[in-house]
DNA sequence: AGATCCGGTATG
DNA sequence: CATACCGGATCT
């Protein structure tokens, strides 16, 4: 079973309670019949773990899609991914059947938050050009409901920025004036060969990722990567920072926001070269992003987050935080031992904003609205109705700071007192609440 | 042999 | 159409 600990890797060791999904959290194999990549494997001391077979879609990426074999068809959990990294819930239908929990075994199927984001994509990659997308008339009511976040289109809009159903409504709405959208092939990408093209150009998927760390033999005429088995030393990406905002309500400043045990677990995130793989976290767990702030001030938070008074107004000033080593947390079963403590400050920068509203869920069933940044008259009217006005924020594509986008912004309040990256079922307020349907 | 669970099919 | 079921691939 799981011991919760972990072996040192390099400068830090640390130990994370296992009932928070974050790592693999044990010495064998974190969970029977799953499995893990070897970078994380390594990462983990578990030099006796055997890998996988290449993931069919990766594997066959060089060769014509065509090919047909009997594991083509079988998706392959990453490993990565948060879905690959949370324990089963024990909870949902699928946990309660399954023999581990004392059920029968007879539904036999994964847990709804062990769901694997790459096995998500591959089915979009197959289904989205036969999947009935609608575009909805934006005008009833059913248009103006929050997206339901559960339906393919909708996993896809949070997960892939919409690229496999970009235009599409939401399966769940039921707006009598949707008409029929024809979902072009080429905008699907179902070759695994454009996607990796286009993730090479993007440097930011997992498919091109993985590809790149079995092995990358130049580019062929057309810039996609040519994948072989052969091994060969790869320079990986730096380790990225993890950028959050740190504004309040107002733009201004306010790290009090952060609880200590919010800061513990952004610690414990921001260790990419503790935990491989991490930087491609860029399938951000939308239910932990209930507000996005103005980003006029952005900092990394590095080894070892904690903000003392000082810190904060020094950041409150400049727009920097300097982070402090960690301070043992009395009843928290995290410890990190670091000998980082550096600050590493990104420049200010004017951030883009969007305008679309987009409402997204909140776990407590609360939606939120995001307005345009410089719709101060809607957020006026929001504050004088007794609402709380949002905004939403949008990077310039593809990179932020020259590094590449990714999607895990902070929120500047915590939803739950847990570990943000407890699943969201997890906390009490979703305890009876579904949050992900079976696919 | 046993466990996990994807993906196709049956069922209501 | 959503859900249940289960064959079988892939692992230990």
């Amino acid at each position: 079973m799981m011991d919760g600990s972990r072996p040192p890797t390099q400068s830090q060791a640390i130990v994370v309670n296992p009932a928070q999904c974050m790592m693999p959290p044990h010495s064998t194999m974190p969970y029977p019949g799953v499995h893990f990549p070897p970078h994380l494997v390594a990462a983990a001391g578990l030099s006796n773990y055997r890998p996988p077979p290449v993931p069919a879609a990766v594997a066959s990426a060089s060769s014509t899609p065509t090919t047909t074999t009997s594991s083509m068809n079988r998706s392959q959990r990453c490993g990565v991914c948060r879905g690959c990294q949370c324990k089963p819930c024990g909870t949902c239908t699928y946990c309660q059947d399954s023999p581990q929990f004392g059920g029968p075994g007879v539904k036999k199927q994964s847990c709804i938050e062990r769901r694997c984001l790459r096995v998500l994509e591959n089915r979009l990659q197959r289904d989205a050009p036969t999947f009935k997308a609608r575009v909805g008339c934006n005008n009833c009511d059913d248009c103006r409901m929050a997206d339901c976040q559960i339906c393919l289109v909708c996993l896809d809009k949070r997960f892939f920025d919409n690229r496999y159903m970009t235009g599409a409504l939401c399966a769940k709405k039921r707006c009598n004036n949707a008409t029929s959208l024809e979902i072009p092939a080429a905008q699907n990408s179902n070759s695994e060969r454009q996607m990796l093209k286009r993730s090479y150009e993007n440097n930011s998927n997992y498919d091109y990722m993985m590809a790149k760390r079995r092995g990358v033999e130049g580019s062929s005429a057309n810039g996609a990567p040519t994948i072989t088995h052969t091994p060969v030393n790869v320079q990986m990406p730096p380790a990225m920072p993890r950028v959050i905002a740190i504004n309040g309500t107002n733009g201004v400043p306010d790290p009090s926001a952060y609880s200590a045990a919010h800061l513990q677990s952004l610690r414990i995130l921001h260790q990419p070269q503790t935990i491989p793989g991490a930087h491609q976290m860029k399938y951000a767990q939308p239910s932990f992003i209930n507000l996005l702030m103005p980003m006029t001030t952005v900092a990394t938070i590095t080894n070892g987050a904690s903000l003392t008074e000082q810190q904060s107004q020094q950041q409150q000033s400049n727009g920097t935080i300097a982070i402090s080593q960690p301070q043992q947390e009395a009843n928290n079963t995290q410890t990190v031992t670091s000998t980082s403590s550096i600050v590493t400050s990104i420049p200010s920068m004017p951030p883009q904003f969007v305008g679309l509203p987009t409402p997204m869920p909140h776990p407590n069933g609360v939606y939120t609205t995001f307005l345009p940044h410089a719709d101060m008259a809607a957020a006026a009217a929001m504050s004088a109705a007794g609402m709380q006005p949002h905004f939403a924020a949008h990077y310039p594509p593809h990179k932020l700071f020259g590094y590449p986008k990714y999607e895990y912004y902070e929120t500047d309040t915590m939803l739950s007192p847990q570990d943000p990256f407890v699943p969201p079922s997890y906390a009490p307020e979703m305890k009876n609440a579904v949050v992900l349907q079976p696919l």
